[in-house]
DNA sequence: GTGAAAGCGCTAACAG
DNA sequence: CTGTTAGCGCTTTCAC
């Protein structure tokens, strides 16, 4: 076994990479201010003792602590990601974004899935997490969708939680949101469906206290009302927005004595647990019932028909949501305000399109 | 506008959650430490002196700056998790199932997408973020999966990087490993595809530089010999473990002048690519062609016909491989050695089985 | 049972 | 251009 030498020649071998600056300064012959200069690339150094110190960080890898570092410089270059699904798709595309955003500028982040608590509401975890990360470890934070009120929002920013967030128009409370038109997303799924013919739609939704949801809705009843069709209140079931959820919904609108002869799920996880039913019912997609989804994950390609759905740039908002943060933070002067992002509609063979060869 | 005042008075806005141990003390009448025992539960304190603490601890959301804590402790908590490719589901519910063990242990973990570094090979990547994350950030490191070699291992060893593997067996080197018996994987479905009366089986790989992908070959082997089939060399093809990289491998199988009739694939994003481009090709599976694949992730189910493949259990590897980590990290005397674990087939439809209603 | 004080590794005045 | 030093917020002896 080798111990890496610490300052004191002590082991050190509980400690990962394990030299300080003073290592560097001794092996050196300079001071350990002269070190951080280096380091830190400040001009002023001469570029004979640059090289100088250079040569003995290279040699033993040297790399300074964070944790000495970020409780000087109170900037820790870290993000925090609140998210309440890894697994779900979309979830994971826009966090593809934001740390493709992140890595370009050196920030670092960490993903916290609301998930893992178990016998705790969604907006208590949200809460511990917000008050975990707010432990100095991050500079902000990113809610990739939100089961907190307003209120909370008030209380974060009074507090100067850095906070950047998805699913809900913060603009008024003053934090950057970024929101996706879901009214027309879902305006234009469930207006596609009647431009097949179908008049009895279902549909299929998530529940979220505030945000897209509420909206979504609304897209479909403006479709319904331009097709001049009656809002069946049996046809709305809730999905949970998980594949599961779709499935059991998809179930009990078949069940229904006069089921719909389409069907719009107000995300792709419902879809596709729709699909999978109606397989396992053997009821055809899409002559016996058409589908939509919305979000346009991966899977939707993949699935046979194929999904059709309203797309959202999911990589893109990771992007914005990230950029918008890092703005906050440094208050660039960029006004706060809520980003709307127009949807679009994906048209594949769920709805009963055939796709040109 | 509210200021959150530090210790000094001063604003503090710059930094989220600003209270320091010495506000509360102040405010509490006590000492610094007395607040840093009652807040790390020594038993010594005074239940009077705790529940005076205790008080303003709460009214003002107080947590440890986490930054200063570890600069003393010298143990962050934190653990990081190197991944090549977030949006493949296989290492997102690996991760989950990392993350649900580190909540339990009140453990916090920093993921590094390997992607997100363009124009740099894999191995430089992984050894980029290894470095990074040896800043005293994190307690130890998981690798999903690796393009080090053992000589990299044999220098992270001595250099006291703790590190918890998957896909590689590391017995030899000294850190903790898990893998999967690919070779009985692979060896189990082209057996089923072979029972199915299939003799021209393909074989869609993806390329590493140790591990996993060497073995899957070995037992596609064994069972082509069991079967007393002559390997023909042009039935394997790179798919680089993605779905566009399957999609263009099985397009370049069928074009082969006498193309197989069933294809195994060394992961679930290359068959799932295989689907689609027989889907688009208009070949039938698995009718014309017989597909299996390699991981079972959730999307198998969704796709018609569904997908037969290997399963691996993906959370609980995750879970293992950090309770592993935080094993060798506590140095728990429990001998490092590799896990293999043994997968099974989970037969479906793309093989030409018939599911029970 | 509690407080005073040293020191973790680093940065940033300030002095030279 | 370089070195000395204070101090970031915390934990932990060591006195009391």
């Amino acid at each position: 076994m080798f111990f890496y030498p610490g300052s004191d020649g002590y082991q050190r071998s509980f400690y990962t990479m394990s030299n300080t600056i003073k290592d560097i300064a001794r092996m050196a012959g300079v001071s350990i201010a002269t070190v951080s200069r280096v380091l830190n690339n400040h001009a002023i150094v001469h570029e004979k003792t640059r090289e100088k110190v250079m040569k003995y960080v290279r040699e033993t890898d040297f790399v300074l602590n964070q944790s000495a570092k970020v409780l000087k410089e109170r900037k820790t270059h870290t993000i925090g990601i609140i998210a309440s699904n890894l697994l779900s798709s979309f979830n994971a595309e826009v966090i593809k974004g934001i740390e493709a955003s992140a890595a370009e500028r050196e920030y670092r982040s960490i993903i916290c899935d609301c998930d893992n608590i178990h016998n705790k509401l969604r907006d208590e975890q949200e809460r511990h997490y917000i008050k975990l990360l707010c432990d100095g470890s991050v500079d902000g934070i990113i809610l990739l969708h939100t089961h907190l009120g307003l209120d909370d929002f008030d209380r974060y920013r009074k507090r100067n939680v850095n906070l950047s967030v998805l699913g809900v128009n913060l603009e008024k409370v003053g934090f950057p949101s970024i929101t996706v038109d879901s009214v027309h997303g879902a305006y234009l799924a469930v207006k596609h469906l009647c431009g097949h013919g179908h008049r009895k739609i279902g549909f299929i939704f998530g529940h979220q206290r505030i945000g897209a949801e509420f909206h979504r809705i609304a897209g479909y009843r403006r479709a319904l009302a331009e097709f001049g069709i009656k809002e069946n209140p049996l046809y709305a079931v809730d999905g949970e927005f998980s594949i599961k959820g779709g499935e059991n919904a998809f179930r009990s609108l078949m069940a229904l004595p006069d089921p719909p002869d389409a069907v719009f799920c107000a995300n792709d996880d419902m879809a596709l647990g729709s699909m999978k039913a109606a397989k396992l019912m053997k009821i055809r997609i899409p002559e016996d019932v058409a589908i939509a989804g919305f979000d346009d994950i991966i899977t939707c390609e993949l699935t046979n028909p194929m999904l059709t759905t309203v797309r959202q740039p999911k990589e893109e908002i990771g992007r914005l949501l990230f950029e918008r943060l890092i703005s906050y933070i440094d208050d660039d002067g960029i006004r706060v305000s809520n980003l709307s992002l127009t949807p679009e509609l994906v048209v594949r063979e769920s709805c009963g399109c055939t796709l040109p060869e």
